[in-house]
DNA sequence: CTCCTGATGTCAGCTTCTGACATCAGGTCT
DNA sequence: AGACCTGATGTCAGAAGCTGACATCAGGAG
């Protein structure tokens, strides 16, 4: 029999996330979650560096996934595609949490510390994919253009599938929006049908 | 003669920087900031939400200056170029500064709490040139898209720039940039040379 | 049986940030 | 002129986040 009940960290992650979802993340104290998990405020911190962290307990594991499938995409996959096939990869992370994750994402956008937080987990998800990418043979300014549009591609599927009637999964959404970032990068040379020539310098 | 000394803004700005510079940014007390300025801790924060924002003061010109061209750019250029000129144009606000642009960068990157901090003030730049594309005819994904690629662009551009040995100006590295942007996301048809053909779902 | 380890608790303290109220020079109104 | 108002600042108390140092103690290792 063990000393104390297992899985503290979980335990402070529903503890967390009840007591937001009663009260409100301010009005929610770390003494409080740790209460409620049958912990103390100090344990509670020697779980999570600071209050907002107990909500990004899964980011680790995304970039793991993101990552691992960026390194084993095929050599002869353009840049893009591999990083998109990557999140596409990550679908079955979020499919039967679509719920959750609408929570989540009100929670998050409610106030802007916990959007902080989420930019750099998503800042740091990039330069992990960035890694990945310098490893295949891009150059670092390349590297961290694509990982950015990949994370860019991601925030936009992903709020489309959070929204989707139709409930499509994650895989479709980050499709559509590749497809879009590509029609609107694309060069300007020709565009729609009858306009008087854009002046244009010559780029690079 | 006035009741008290003007600028007090300005004056805690340069006295949180003199001491980040000097004691570091952790090892600062908003107490000894606002003592160096001449007031109090309050006043302090009565300028400055928080402790951070003493270093994001000039985050709402550009922000204007930014949303500004793209609004006022012309209706036959592409949004990703009215967009990066926007960014080229906010070339004269950095150009004199380098020097404190390079430390400043220094200090934000080794402390995350500012990073985050600099990562929401481009979140949220990106939100309004969204907002700005979405009002030249944009949808809301396209928009985001371009507009999130225009920061990427920026971002790199800037890191460039402050790293320049030639000492060349923002806006060569923004069009250098833009060039590698588009390059990189360019469909995958015919890629280098001999190649076997990769297997490619059809998107969208 | 002893010792060590590791998760937890206890406590004191610093810093950030906020609300409530006080102060008071200078301009305004009559 | 004299009363009054305004707005920038100061004072004070306190909540909450977070940290370092040290104590506790069940269970495993030897």
């Amino acid at each position: 029999m063990a000393r104390w009940e297992p899985n503290a960290s979980e335990r402070l992650q529903e503890a967390a996330l009840g007591l937001f979802r009663e009260r409100g993340y301010d009005r929610t104290t770390v003494e409080e979650i740790a209460a409620r998990a049958g912990l103390t405020e100090r344990t509670f911190f020697r779980y999570f560096s600071d209050k907002r962290e107990v909500l990004f307990a899964g980011a680790k594991a995304l970039e793991k996934l993101v990552t691992g499938a960026v390194a084993g995409a095929a050599a002869n996959v353009a840049p893009l595609d591999a990083v998109a096939a990557a999140f596409e990869a990550t679908a079955p992370l979020f499919e039967t949490r679509r719920p959750y994750a609408r929570e989540r994402q009100a929670l998050v956008l409610a106030h802007p510390e916990l959007q902080e937080r989420e930019l750099i987990k998503l800042a740091a998800l990039a330069a992990a994919v960035t890694e990945s990418l310098e490893k295949r043979g891009l150059g670092k300014t390349r590297a961290g253009l694509v990982a950015e549009a990949g994370i860019a591609i991601f925030k936009h599927a992903f709020e489309r599938w959070l929204d989707d009637a139709k409930k499509r999964d994650l895989a479709h959404h980050v499709r559509a929006v590749l497809s879009e970032l590509r029609h609107v990068t694309a060069a300007p040379a020709a565009r729609t049908t009858a306009r008087r020539a854009t002046r244009r310098r010559s780029t690079a």
